[in-house]
DNA sequence: TTTCTATAAATTGTCAACAATTTACTGCCG
DNA sequence: CGGCAGTAAATTGTTGACAATTTATAGAAA
């Protein structure tokens, strides 16, 4: 019996990550700090200092006296979360492409095969949290526990993103099999196409995303002459 | 008159942010709530968030019942901070090589003046901030929030570290005309130069470290056969 | 009906008292 | 003198009440 554990402020912050990577918390949700603590029946200062945590890392917006809502990343931000992506996720890629282990392989492709077993069941819920957790895998690979870290943020940061802009809502994404075509690169020990095949993932991602004004009274100013 | 303004947790952060890196936050100082509840004339509540800020971004240690201590980053940890400064840092000052106004290299340029300024009024806690200022001051020009952000944790550690493992205390790092050369490098367009003197000058500060076996229970079980 | 205002409800912010834990100290015994 | 309880002090953790602010509601006037 795990002795009636109470959540702390770390499982609360995974929690609604969680389900930001799912996207089963769209961008703009409002937190309340009572809802959550009957939901994880802890107290005020729990909830609060989870909202801090997840302010810092770009999950939520914490407006004074306003409280917590989801964060809805600007089209601009979306492209720096892209950018700073592609930067450091190719360069951890190719670190980890020298250093694998054939465990290490195995337990990739193993995710691999849970993806796919995601869909067959169509639990896009699931898929959606795996694909993100694929990249997280690869990061970690590379050993680097800091920008393993920043990369995590970004990944959450894309899955608000994805839920914005993301085209026909959750499925499009991720598609093909640039997931396993990367997973071969790397057995190969072929950090250099890994990488291109990385980066071109994104590219792609980013592509399908669709920035046309569509609420938010930014659009108003512009539409008048103000 | 400024209304009598009272410091906010983000006030306090900064405060100590600042003061680690002139390098006067040493690490593994206890910091208690009483005092600087006190020295910034704040609740405990404010210091409280403050600390939980901090610690996410690794400048201090939060121990549960035991208070807060200034972060003391592991040789590995310093290891991993300096790979993603080269990463991160390369990307962003080649990407800022090439948008650049001409009223960004002067101020620049106005910043190294700082820099000797300082030097030549052996001003030191003010010419190591300005060190890592210029850093980030590099970033910045990059367009990208969200990796300056990153950068600025990075350029934070990386002052604890060199309070760490710096050989001769604060004076030896950073030196030589390394930043001037960069900038000239932009000035001139040329963002790979920028960037190959970049990464030579970080790997030039890493190389003056020295992880010898000072404290610490680790190097007790190394010694003994544990 | 719409709009504005005043009041009530709900939500967040702050603070102080209390509980729990750690740290420092004193005195005792060897 | 050094080590070891046991107690006192100090520090951190938590809770709840109250204040400040925002949001929702109801009613009156146009």
């Amino acid at each position: 019996m795990p002795k009636d554990a109470t959540f702390n402020e770390e499982d609360v912050c995974n929690a609604i990550r969680d389900r930001v990577l799912e996207q089963r918390l769209a961008p703009g949700t409002k937190l309340t700090e009572e809802s959550l603590c009957s939901i994880f029946g802890v107290g005020r200062t729990t909830v609060r200092r989870a909202f801090l945590l997840l302010t810092r890392d770009n999950i939520i917006q914490l407006q004074k006296n306003k409280g917590a809502v989801v964060a809805s990343p600007s089209p601009e931000e979306a492209k720096q979360v892209f950018e700073a992506r592609m930067v450091l996720e190719r360069a951890m890629l190719e670190k980890a492409a020298q250093n694998v282990s054939t465990d290490d392989i195995a337990r990739l492709r193993e995710h691999l095969e849970e993806e796919a077993d995601a869909i067959a069941q169509t639990d896009i819920a699931r898929w959606i949290r795996l694909t993100g957790k694929f990249h997280i895998l690869l990061a970690e690979l590379s050993g680097n526990a800091l920008m393993c870290n920043f990369l995590e943020q970004l990944v959450f940061q894309t899955s608000l993103i994805i839920a914005l802009y993301g085209r026909s809502g959750a499925a499009p994404n991720c598609k093909g099999g640039d997931h396993a075509r990367i997973v071969d690169a790397i057995a190969a020990g072929d950090a250099t196409t890994a990488g291109t095949i990385l980066v071109s993932h994104l590219t792609s991602i980013e592509g399908q995303l669709v920035f046309e004004a569509r609420n938010s009274e930014q659009d108003l100013h512009a539409i008048f002459g103000t």
